[in-house]
DNA sequence: AAACTAGGGTCAGAAAAAGTGAGTCATTCC
DNA sequence: GGAATGACTCACTTTTTCTGACCCTAGTTT
């Protein structure tokens, strides 16, 4: 047995809050480069945290393998009690953002939806609901919802939350492009391609294309191209339509192929606080 | 309405994990002050802390006054999510740490009480659970169990936890200091107080006694400088029975006062873990 | 087998956050 | 009126956190 009277260190210093939740996410996804992601931090960072907080418990928390981490069973025992604290933690920031603002809705959604069809219908939303204040965050990835601080998600998905527009993809190009009867005309000119949506030529084909043409990172500027006549572009009807209504953009084949992931919204858990609930049912009328 | 299409402040960065524990402490305990005790910071610390999140989230959570703060009714609404968060965050750490080394136990208790009382008998424990590994840190104060790593709270209190040890109090003076036959020669004579124990005087005569003599803020310093021959010290019975049963004090007048604190130990919670609850009854059984 | 990739670890330096301590101010208590 | 309480401010220091570049290992691909 061993005792340490200390009068020196008068305090065995609890453990460090942010240490703790970078354990929580590592844990939960089961690697630092995705606890970082999470985090919005590096690596390296996350690493540290971990480091310090196994060294503050005098015990390991996950096992380094080459390929990634695992947890020790230590970690795999508490990482339940930790999850369930944090994601209270979470729910009363919620709550407390919610409460101060009560008005205010987050709304978490790609760049390509909040540019081309969140943003052309806010000011309807303006008209129906003056008192609402809407703000909005473009990520490429949907962001947990129970850990950070949006109130709706809207993205392309499967099945998550209800659906706002089903998801069409097709060739579409400026009105004056020139001729194109049959797909395999684009043999002879620029497919334009979106970085998220890379597989979008395949996909509307039904089979392997050696996508040739510009990539970009963000569709918006892509649509831009199009319009500009630099090329043919894989059309997503909810992101097109106007241009098609407007007639900025034609549809060169008639060949539509609806992909399986709709665009969605959707909110933590089923309950949504007012203001979020009204834009959220807003969105899913919406034409 | 307003919108804010941000993608250069591409999160709306979260809450402060630090800031949200100063608040929840805040309004628990009432004050900044008693928050940067509990924290071990010191007020302004907190305050910043305080208004740090005030500004994020864009609402005041306590009101100012000058004799201290008071909740807002948004910070009355919050304020229970938090504290059950914060509590079970502080579980979850106690769970980890308790898993992580089982048989570790960390006693807070008296300086007095961890030199003169546990000190002595750590031996015995040793004897009798030799794999216990204890640490010992001496607070003034009983700490918040619930907020704080500890396993077992030591400290004199009328009703918490079970008894250890009653606590009588009589003056006490080396063995050659001199005649004292009567309560009043205590007037020619230095009576030693300690800051702890302010009024243990006044409890012993039962009337104001206008302590005359040196003040000590360690118990045990001035219990040293009493077996030196410094003067008289107000005893406090498991502090001084050692030195009673030895020899080297002694007990000028027959009269002994019961306080109503009693030593007592309690641990979080009716349930502790393992090992705190052999040292808790080991404790409880010491003479 | 060589190259590639995914994921971690480490380090030095930079940046940001947290903390301190002294001094101020406004009440309330005596 | 004076002391005590409790909070705020400001300049400054200390600590923590983060990054970015680099290394290392083990699967995977070519």
């Amino acid at each position: 047995m061993s005792h340490s009277l200390s009068i020196a260190p008068p305090r065995p210093k609890d453990l460090p809050l942010n240490a703790l939740r970078a354990f929580e996410v590592s844990a939960r996804l089961g690697g630092f480069a995705a606890a970082g992601q999470e985090l919005n931090v590096s690596p390296g960072a996350v690493s540290a945290h971990v480091k310090t907080l196994e060294e503050a418990v005098g015990a390991p928390l996950f096992q380094r393998t080459a390929r990634g981490v695992v947890l020790t069973p230590l970690g795999r025992r508490v990482l339940p009690e930790f999850s369930r604290a944090f994601d209270d933690l979470a729910a009363a920031v919620r709550l407390l953002r919610s409460e101060a603002a009560p008005n205010t809705v987050h709304i978490a959604t790609l760049p390509s939806v909040a540019q081309l069809w969140l943003s052309p219908r806010l000011p309807e939303l303006r008209r129906i609901a003056p008192e609402i204040s809407v703000s909005i965050t473009a990520l490429e990835e949907p962001p947990n919802l129970k850990r950070t601080p949006y109130d709706l998600c809207l993205f392309f998905d499967e099945s998550r939350g209800q659906q706002v527009a089903e998801d069409w993809i097709f060739p579409v190009c400026a009105p004056g492009f020139g001729t194109l009867t049959d797909p395999a005309d684009l043999r002879r000119v620029a497919c334009i391609t979106d970085t998220t949506w890379r597989d979008d030529w395949q996909d509307w084909a039904g089979q392997d294309v050696a996508a040739q043409g510009p990539v970009y990172s963000l569709y918006a500027l892509a649509l831009e191209e199009t319009l500009n006549g630099a090329g043919v572009l894989m059309g997503h009807l909810p992101l097109v339509e106007r241009h098609l209504a407007a007639g900025t953009l034609r549809e060169p084949f008639g060949r539509r192929v609806k992909t399986p992931r709709a665009l969605r919204v959707w909110s933590v858990r089923p309950t949504a606080s007012g203001a979020a609930r009204r834009v959220m049912d807003w969105l899913s009328d919406s034409r």
